[in-house]
This record gives structure tokens, C-alpha cells and sequence, in this order.
DNA sequence: ATATTATAGATATTAAGAGTCTTTAATATC
DNA sequence: GATATTAAAGACTCTTAATATCTATAATAT
């Protein structure tokens, strides 16, 4: 079992864009080039971000991505949401009630889940730049 | 990200298994019919099992499958490692010395792990039993 | 009007998971 | 020793999801 590609792409991305100037957007080129990756696969991960309001992205010339106005504190659980979608680590078809073997699971995935949704982009950014 | 179907498969044979009497054999022929599988394909993941030392099989006759005797206190997370491997779940190919991101995925993974080495499948079995 | 940039859709490629079939080796029973 | 039973191993197929590319369209600044 592993995280998606996809998923570290979003989080560097999130990162770098926290460290921009506030109000201004970076295109997919420059954030496709800072990671060695196409700019049109990025930007196919950079559209679920936008959708999910972590990001606002602007078109046409000087457009580009910047980290949402509205949406702060954005935890790295937010952005592994934005990219894999919700869905739960272990599920069962069959669904017994009170299943033993689920409610293990679960617990340990919402140990996981809670620690990422506790850590947010800003203060590790900050960090990173501090260095 | 999710746990294959095979880990599922893995985990409701072993509780079966736990709740055995000792010394007795079950074929794979019983456990996949239980599972409504092939048997050829759970047979698969029980050579992995096996070989992780977590059970023990015997071929021929009257042969099958039981709990490791020399292996006690089995977790949900050495049948996981069994099955899938021991590979994290966020890896970076470049590795930059102290990576925050790594850090901050790689606690959350812990936190599952450590929950998942806490719970003990023959907990599990005997709760399921007295139902 | 023109250049720039995000979005969307179609499509291709790759890798992993899921599953089957067949052969071989080990064991018990008669 | 012959036969039936069972696990192990290898080759193989099928399906799905991730990864990636290409093209066309829509929005925006200059
Ligand atoms: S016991 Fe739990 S995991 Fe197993 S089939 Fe029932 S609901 Fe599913
Ligand atoms: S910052 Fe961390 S995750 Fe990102 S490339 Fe460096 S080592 Fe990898």
C-alpha cells in the first residue's frame, strides 16, 4: 500500500506555494519544471486542488495558482483528500455489524488520519524556509 | 491508497485458524469456500503467511493449515507486512537530508503501525468466539 | 487582436492486483 | 509400494488504477 505519486506532487506544490508572496499566482509551468514533471500532468492534479478550495487558480496571461484566500489552515489530510478522494484504507463488502476485523482497522486509520490532520502546510513551510 | 483484497482474505483466514483446536489441520479447500474464493488463489497469500512463519502448513493427506506454534501474539500488523511487504506507505526517490514532508507522513504512518502491533488477533478470535 | 494560461476530454502506456491453470513435491493411508 | 490428498511453484491471463500525453476550448491581461 502506497501514497500516489500524485500526492507528493500536491504536497510540494502546496508547500512551494505557501512560501509565495501573498496575491501572487505561479504557473503550472514553473511548478511543473521546479518538480522534472509535465506541466500538463501536474496540472490535472492542480484542478482537484482548486476543487477542493485549497487553491484558486486564475487563466489567461499572468494567471496561474495561489493558495486560497478563503481556505486556511490547510492540513496535509486536507490535501491527501483533495488528491485520493476519501475513501477508507480497509473496507469490506459484507459490512457485519459490529465487525471485529473493521473496527481494528479503522481505529489505526483514524490514528493515521488525525496525526495528518494535525499538521498544517503553513508551519511546515515556515520551517523549511527558515532553514 | 487501500489494503488489497488479499490482506482481507489474509486476515479472516487467520482468525478462523485461531480458533482451531490445537494441533488440527484446515485444508485450503475449507478456508476458501468460506471466503467464496479460488482456492488456488488463497493459496497464494497462505504460502506468504507461511513463509513469514505466522502459520505452518503440511502437504498431503490430512495435511493443511495451522497457527504458527514457535510464533504466539501475532498483530494485525505482522499479517499486513506478511502480505504487502514492509514498504512505507510515502516514499521520495531524492531523500533530502531531515525532509520535513517525510517527516510529518512518516509519524502519521507510525501512529497506524504501532496501533495496528497493538492488537492481537487472538484478542480478536476470542472476542468474535463469545459472541 | 494577440499572447498567455487554466480546464477538459480523449487517448495511450505502464504497473499492480486479482485470478486461473498446470506441474511438482510431500505426506498419510491402505 | 500404490494411491489419494494436499501444499508449493511457475506460467499465464485478465482487470483496474496510476501515470502520462496530446489537443481543443475558455478565460484573462496587455
Ligand atoms: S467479519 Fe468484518 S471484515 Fe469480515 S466479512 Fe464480516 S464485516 Fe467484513
Ligand atoms: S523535500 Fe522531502 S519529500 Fe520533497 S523531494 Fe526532498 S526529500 Fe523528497
Amino acid at each position: 500500500m502506497r501514497y500516489s505519486n500524485a500526492t507528493n506532487y500536491a504536497l510540494h506544490t502546496m508547500v512551494h506555494l505557501m512560501l509565495q508572496p501573498e496575491r501572487s499566482s505561479v504557473g503550472v509551468q514553473e511548478l511543473a519544471q521546479m518538480q522534472d514533471l509535465s506541466p500538463t500532468y501536474l496540472s490535472k492534479i492542480l484542478t482537484k486542488l482548486t476543487k477542493a478550495g485549497l487553491i484558486e487558480s486564475t487563466p489567461g496571461a499572468k494567471g496561474g495558482y495561489k493558495i486560497s484566500r478563503t481556505k486556511h489552515n490547510i492540513s496535509f489530510l486536507d490535501v491527501i483528500y483533495a488528491v485520493e478522494g476519501e475513501t477508507n484504507f480497509f473496507e469490506c463488502s459484507i459490512h457485519h455489524e459490529g465487525c471485529l476485523i473493521e473496527n481494528v482497522m479503522t481505529q489505526a486509520e483514524e490514528n493515521m488520519k488525525s496525526e495528518l490532520k494535525s499538521k498544517l502546510l503553513i508551519d511546515i513551510a515556515k520551517k523549511a524556509e527558515s532553514k
